[in-house]
DNA sequence: GCGACAG
DNA sequence: ATCTTGTCGC
């Protein structure tokens, strides 16, 4: 698959936090993905020596939720993990996977922040401009906002908020389990993110393309193994 | 100075 | 992310 090469990897902490302020300003907040045929998850492990990670890509078909296509990389991490700089040291592995894919999804879900970032440039958000594609931030964790607790029952929302702006929502995504923080990524809405986890969601934590691709991506592969 | 901090 | 078994709760 294509890729935009908008700029060079291999830079300081200081000019990676400076392109994130200009990359914003190119992201799309909103936007609609028209009848999705397919929908991709990303998402990373890395060894625990820190030195090699793989990147997983899994493509579904939207409606039946059925893997389509994947792709795999295997590579060198080379950035430290930084909060706020999560895709330096994940994105150039995940862009050599893309590459390797034969089906170009409609949308894609990210395992990481969309805009819900402290310049609002997560990684979710920054792949979406290199890919050129639908991006959705689907996060485990908070990085920043606030937001009360949702509704214990699957489908409770609530708004992430930071200072006098929304950035993105608290989604329980299982009734019951710590919920997920979505945000938009790049060229769709927020309501249009959430509509689509859920949609995605088949009894687990994780919606389907993120969980496929968690589990391609190795993570705690030996506990299934044994 | 201190605490927070995606994966 | 990763280290890791049993265990508490719905």
């Amino acid at each position: 698959m294509e890729i935009v090469p908008l700029h060079p990897w291999n830079l300081t902490p200081a000019q990676a936090r400076e392109l994130q302020t200009r990359l914003a300003t190119r992201i799309q907040l909103t936007g609609t993905v028209r009848n999705p045929s397919s929908i991709a998850g990303i998402d990373v492990s890395v060894s625990r020596s820190s030195r090699k990670g793989r990147a997983a890509i899994t493509v579904l078909d939207y409606s039946s939720l059925k893997l389509i296509d994947n792709a795999i990389y295997e590579g060198e991490i080379s950035f430290p993990y930084i909060p706020g700089l999560l895709s330096f040291r994940e994105a150039p592995l995940i862009i050599e996977a893309w590459k390797k894919l034969n089906v170009r999804p409609d949308v894609i879900m990210m395992d990481g922040q969309g805009i819900a970032h402290p310049r609002r440039c997560g990684i979710a958000s920054h792949l979406g401009l290199m890919l050129d594609v639908p991006t959705i931030g689907c996060a485990k964790s908070r990085l920043i906002g606030i937001a009360a607790d949702p509704a214990k029952k699957a489908g409770g929302i609530t708004p992430l908020v930071d200072g006098d702006e929304i950035i993105g929502a608290v989604v329980r995504t299982k009734d019951g389990v710590k919920p997920l923080y979505i945000s938009i990524g790049h060229k769709i809405a927020i309501e249009h993110c959430i509509e689509i986890v859920l949609n995605c969601c088949r009894g687990y934590r994780l919606p389907e393309p993120v969980r496929m691709a968690h589990m391609a991506a190795g993570a705690t592969a030996l506990h299934y193994i044994k």
